[in-house]
DNA sequence: ATGCTTGCAAACGCTTTGCATTTGA
DNA sequence: TCAAATGCAAAGCGTTTGCAAGCAT
């Protein structure tokens, strides 16, 4: 990603955080800008854990509860989406800028790479439909080495 | 399923197990025989929570702690898969006389299905490989509503 | 008799919640 | 001003673990 996709990313998230707290009468504050910030700048796919530490640098003696109920916060305003992948807590990824995708996951590193197939989509909604399924949405994700691991182990 | 089916699978889980507790100098006791019976009895996909109450049945007082370690047991002697869907607990489903598969689950009954498809697996092993990524197990997982579900909401 | 198993309760890791206090509009 | 937001600690939830007592071999 550059600099300018992410400039413009923080600033479409910046303004769909303002539009929707505007809308509901829920208030801008320090604390949510920054974990706003500390979020666009990590890596995708952080935990909550890492999210805090990031914070903390920039804002001191900010409290977990604080971070999750903003992450809330940010999923409900669709500039964060949710994953749990195999261990269990929750990851963060952007929800602004970011098409739809799955997941490749490295076992022994936790490497976590993203892939998009349309074949596998359109397969997924014939079996779903054959069924008289509506799916609202899926989770596919592929464990395993990641060639540089394989390579080491 | 037919009661043969049953009774066959049945079978097959106790001469596992057996042969798994004496290759590794382990004992045979009636809790273990217990649980073996109570999940073979369930549904597919049955969590600790339910095990525990069908055992309860033909064994008074057991404990939560002795199931969770029969069925980690059974996962080890391949007579059961461990699933983890969007709830975040534990379900077990058969692992003897069951082909892989992939599930279709409805967000308002909790109705779970299986599928599978070739393609599909064929697809994930095509991604896979064309990022050097060894693929150890996948994950895959529609939600939305069955057909009874979407006609009541 | 030995040491694997059990049942209980306590500990766990992650997430959510209650509540007094602070803060933004 | 005054409801919304924070930070802390406590509670919640499903799962795991330590330990003394029980039981299979």
């Amino acid at each position: 990603m550059t600099g300018e996709d992410r400039a413009t990313r923080l600033r479409e998230a910046k303004a769909r955080l303002r539009s929707h707290l505007e809308h509901r009468g829920l208030r801008s504050t320090r604390q949510r800008d920054a974990v706003l910030e500390a979020f666009l700048a990590a890596d995708a796919h952080v935990s909550v854990e890492e999210l805090c530490e990031r914070v903390r640098d920039a804002h001191r003696s900010i409290g977990a509860a604080t971070v999750y109920r903003c992450m809330g916060l940010f999923v409900q305003a669709g500039i964060a989406k949710e994953r749990r992948f195999h261990e269990g807590r929750i990851r963060y990824e952007p929800g602004v800028g970011t098409e739809h995708h799955d997941h490749l996951i490295c076992l022994a590193c936790g490497d976590i790479q993203e892939f998009e197939n349309p074949t596998i989509e359109r397969l997924q909604d014939e079996i779903a439909g054959s069924r008289g399924f509506s799916v609202t949405y899926h989770r596919l994700e592929l464990y395993g080495l990641c060639p540089r691991c394989k390579k080491i182990s």
